[in-house]
DNA sequence: GGATAAGCGAGACGGTACGTCATGTCTTTCA
DNA sequence: TGAAAGACATGACGTACCGTCTCGCTTATCC
């Protein structure tokens, strides 16, 4: 019997308009992104984006959510090696870190998630919780304890140092790359 | 003798801008500073601070380089305990990026830097080195190995974290604070 | 079979949608009556509006066609005397133009004939004529010839003059009333 | 000692602003001329117009005071000859007000005057003041009585039957116009 | 000590984007 | 098939800042 009266909501619309924004994130940036630009680029009236995200962070948001934009990395695969494993994901996780493109899509989430709205820690809990959440199941199958609290401090660990080097305009290097998992894999070894 | 001809510039001026922007810095946030803003609070002419500045990044660069604002936490002691050194000044560190106007100028900063023009990365660098050298520093004074690399992705790795929950809007605890310092520093003892 | 198929128009949304849109006229004067408000306060949905009329004037036009909205004054009396009945109900008319809602009818409806589309000149015609036209009978019952082109000319005149003034912002007094009528009916005594 | 700080108004943009306001009011009529199209043809930014005016009707009511736009029809001569000389003008007038284009303005400024803000009506008044103020004189050198009041209700005739015969579409001819001299000449002659 | 020069507060300039509002059209469900 | 509901693209509104450009005034050095 329920169903919603009225003309329905415009999938296409909506399609159109997650495109756009990542389309003109990636090439010019959060702070360059304008709702102006993303609804003409859209093809798509203003109002429609106002009706159902009201801001730059919604729209980036649900971008993020339907994965047309992740911070992950790469999946983490479990050959048993744990060392190995995560020095091979690590580097990847830098590898694409290193990547131009890339990278602007980091300083604009980063930058959102900043000089944030409400939601704007959300989102940004939203984009790396995936890799994060990866990174500790990989680290509980070869941890002698799976609920040490450490491995969260560890995977927090990873995703900030790639961050922050960011941020700073110096992204981190291979080598630093082992150095940072040599660190906390020998770290969790030892008992807290 | 060649000085300058012409009125020179007003220190009044320059001190009344850098006061007003950390004011609004720290009241608003970095995206809600205007230059405008600024300029009225200062009682200065717009132009004055476009002459001089040119940018909201490059007033809070400046608020940076001479002190007013930083991040670095409190000093480092040295009581010859590296781990309870290291634990207290973590804490430290961690306490203040759990207060509300420290994180806003955090969140205010971290914007700057990743939405960031040409100078922002640096502003960043010069925002975190001096806790960052010092935290090196302290950590080169008890390892066995005072050159390893490794000590600058141990500090890369603190800052790293405090940045990257602040941003997730769950700042760390002090338990998460005493396990990312025992984590490193565990790992630093082993060889590399 | 019956003659019309389908749902028949609905009398009460056609009554609604007029008594709508003369309360926001009266209201709030013709410039801010809008579709959009007219339709909500009715309770129609704005489709409707356009399936049967089309435009504000559209609606405003009907309204007066209805009597809803008239702008003649009262009644011409025939006393026999034409030059009391004139003198009084032009007392009449001017003093109804005088108060502030009747006025802002005026306005609402000579700005609508007057930035008006393609029916807004018959619309204004209609609002006006039965006052016109009741004023040339009863001229043209004390005049010698009641044919005289110039019993139009003098109904203009009195109708124009009362419009005139109000947009001025200047509405007539009663001696400016008398004065009128005066001046005409003295100048229809003579042959042309 | 007083002379104004900073940068002083731009008479050339003040200029355009008109130029462009006249222009479109003559081309579109007074409801489709907007503000963004005043701006975009006198190639002025949309503040500078919200700085100085404010409103369609403030840019238009300057154009008036500056005489850029009338409604007095010619000047009116005095060869002796009240009758002539005011069928003659009356006519002149009339003719006028059968141009399309003098038309529209005169459309766009009763709407202008009537869907009115708080300055519409004296905006009206300036607009037909001049011509108002030349007929009163005119009547007052062929008059028996210079001061007669029905002089100026006399000049409210003429403008009022003019204007009222534009907004219902049916304007004047000329021999309406011969008709209301007559009218009003004839009941002058008169004693009140 | 008068000329020259540069910085100053003030504030107007042409712009861009904002978020809101109303338009007229279209598309759904319900009666 | 009419009517309500309500989403759609469009486009003007008035506001806030942007970065630039005059102004008159002030404060310095230089001839």
């Amino acid at each position: 019997m329920n169903a919603r009266r009225g003309r329905p909501r415009s999938e296409q619309a909506r399609l159109a308009v997650l495109d756009a924004a990542v389309d003109l994130l990636r090439a010019d940036g959060y702070d360059r992104l304008t709702i102006d630009a993303v609804a003409t680029r859209a093809g798509v009236g203003r109002q429609t984006i106002y009706r159902w995200w009201g801001s730059k962070a919604s729209i980036v948001a649900e971008a993020v959510l339907e994965g047309r934009i992740s911070l992950g990395g790469p999946a983490i695969v479990d050959t048993g090696d744990l060392r190995a494993d995560l020095r091979g994901w690590t580097r990847a996780l830098v590898a694409a870190a290193g990547d131009a493109e890339e990278q602007a899509v980091i300083r604009a989430l980063t930058a959102a998630a900043a000089d944030g709205g409400a939601d704007a820690d959300a989102l940004y809990r939203r984009l790396t919780s995936p890799g994060h959440e990866a990174l500790v199941t990989r680290l509980a199958a070869g941890a002698s304890d799976p609920t040490d609290p450490r491995l969260h401090s560890a995977a927090d660990a990873v995703f900030g140092t790639v961050l922050y080097r960011v941020l700073t305009g110096a992204p981190m290097t291979p080598d630093a790359a082992d150095a940072l998992t040599g660190l906390l894999l020998t770290g969790l070894d030892a008992p807290s």
